[in-house]
DNA sequence: CCCTTAGTGTCAACCGGTTGACACATCATT
DNA sequence: AATGATGTGTCAACCGGTTGACACTAAGGG
């Protein structure tokens, strides 16, 4: 690995000079400059960002952290999360928490080492509250944390409302409510929780009563899950409403429906929510609430450019939902 | 942030006795070590990676470049690459080229400028290969790119064999083989077609004819991939199984038989490629050729460390598929 | 009493690049 | 001829931590 002295020495100029035509500063010719580029050609030299980020206390990577990137949802996010940082020049170091609050906190400490310039954390983070004395930028990733934490998220509480009006109006007499997550149930995903508050905030002058479970995923292969939801049907034969809390789960509820041979959507409606790709791959092609991931992640990164830049950001973020009406309702 | 002045300050030793604590070299005492300890608590220190790994000239991230994590297939190997990376001291830094050739580069570029003591390779890096005389080691996932330069695989050629043996066991007499990708077709993965060489391998001897179709997949969710299936089916009405190189192919080929009313597996067998979640969350639930990208990604990890620790390594690291008979065929 | 080992400190160089201070030269303006 | 902008070099300090050389002390063993 060529260094600049190298450069230096191969174009006949002082360090100095190089250090100066790769930062711009000071007055230098165009002949120099044509010398040292040359010079930089010829040796292939790529300055050592490790050095710089170090001199100027600035490494432009950000830490992403969220349950696992082997779920859609997630996996849409990180993908334009990287757009947008590469955009920005920053890059992305990728951690998979599985929603273990230890492996959070390690997480934490190494990007913190590694001198990450922000954090985008879209795991759990209850208890990491009081951990959160980090100086450095944070920002949340719909999940509520504390309030001195920007957060990016969407409308949850709408979306909850228009999945139930829509079972509602397409004449459904009793709704269940799925959610859960891989790895254990969503606990800590407090925003998804208002998905469930605006469901049945719908339902009370209806008269319409509601069921709801809270299935601990097991992995996306594994029938049981399928088979859990059977039996749930079971136990509730004459629902004819789903409002699931993600594709995922939604997906699976299709699944136990064929096996039930229940009809979609004449026996029953299934309503999921993110409008990830999975939507439009199973069939019938499933109706979703959808968050508009790209929009958010993009807020995610200009949110953290402005902190960066010590401006103040708006402490709530919150995205409008649409309801994508498809072959399941 | 503290440094490690502040902590010898603050434990009443010199900067050296810190260094030597935390790096566990020369004598120390156990008191000493406490004090140290204990004025790190007090301080919440961390130590600046990037200066050590200035020093050391080993970064201990790796440097991931694939088309794109939203493809299930790619996200579920990020998963587990930064799962082992992770459990071996390792960052990863994720890198989504779109197999663009000009992003590939930029990419790489990046990478080496920032240090990173390794880079998996799952993108295309066909053009590249002049590219790649990069002093640090590469390692290529499912792609063929220079004999220099180890790759991690798996049987692509059984796969395509034991696809079509599948649907010939089954009664086909025409067969379809749908390749394409996400964001172009698939150019670059000649392993990939080395699938298509297998599939084609079994049929001789049988008689049976096969169509293929490379498909430009628009984006997940876009109406056009499934229109595009059907004409090609009402093209080929004949066509009684199809061997898609992707689940999600996969899955898009599903949605034309639905289209077209043809029943699953009766009037038309199925088989798909990678069995990522998607495949079991279909209906019916897809029958498909697994790839172990768990310990294929746990390969590539080891590779890395090994290459990083000067030891020899063989080129070509081959992974046998199975295949996962579900509902469609 | 000498020698060895343990334990700690001081100092300087180093990783690779950045930056400010300052010196000096050239060239165009006024 | 004086002035100021332009162009380049030298030097040293700095980012935060690591390491080797060396000095010194205290304790324990033979």
């Amino acid at each position: 690995m060529p260094k600049i002295e190298d450069v230096a020495a191969k174009a006949g100029v002082s360090v100095t000079t190089v250090s100066r035509v790769l930062n711009n500063r000071g007055y230098i010719s165009q002949a120099t400059r044509d010398k040292v580029a040359q010079a930089m050609k010829e040796l292939n030299y790529q300055p050592n960002e490790m050095a710089r980020s170090l001199f100027r206390k600035k490494s432009n990577m950000i830490g992403l952290i969220i349950p696992t990137v082997s779920h859609p949802f997630f996996s849409e996010l990180v993908y334009h999360l990287e757009y947008y940082a590469d955009q920005k020049g920053y890059k992305v170091l990728l951690c998979n928490s599985n929603r273990d609050i230890s492996k959070e906190r390690k997480y934490i400490d190494m990007l913190k080492k590694n001198q990450v310039d922000a954090i985008v954390m879209g795991s759990n983070v209850q208890d990491v509250k009081h951990y959160l004395n980090l100086n450095l930028p944070i920002i949340s990733f719909d999940r509520t944390v504390a309030n001195n934490i920007p957060i990016v998220t969407s409308d949850n509480y709408t979306g909850g409302r228009l999945a139930s009006r829509l079972l509602v109006d397409k004449g459904c007499r009793k709704l269940a409510h799925i959610s859960g997550g891989v790895g254990g149930p969503n606990h800590a995903a407090l925003l998804a929780s208002k998905r469930f508050q605006g469901f049945r905030d719908e339902l009370p002058d209806t008269g319409i009563e509601h069921v709801s479970l809270e299935l601990e995923i097991a992995g996306l292969g594994d029938k049981r899950n399928v088979d859990e939801l059977v039996r749930f049907f079971q136990e509730h034969p004459d629902a004819d409403g789903v409002f699931a809390t993600s594709d995922v789960l939604a997906a699976l509820v299709i699944q136990a429906c064929h096996q039930l041979k229940k009809t979609i959507p004449q026996e029953m409606k299934i309503i999921g929510y993110d409008d990830v790709g999975i939507a439009s791959l199973v069939w019938p092609r499933l109706t979703s609430i959808r968050q508009p991931v790209r929009e958010m992640s993009e807020c995610a990164v200009e949110l953290i450019v402005k902190l960066l830049q010590g401006e103040e950001v708006s402490m709530i973020n919150s995205f409008p939902v649409t309801l994508i009406q498809r072959d399941t309702t």
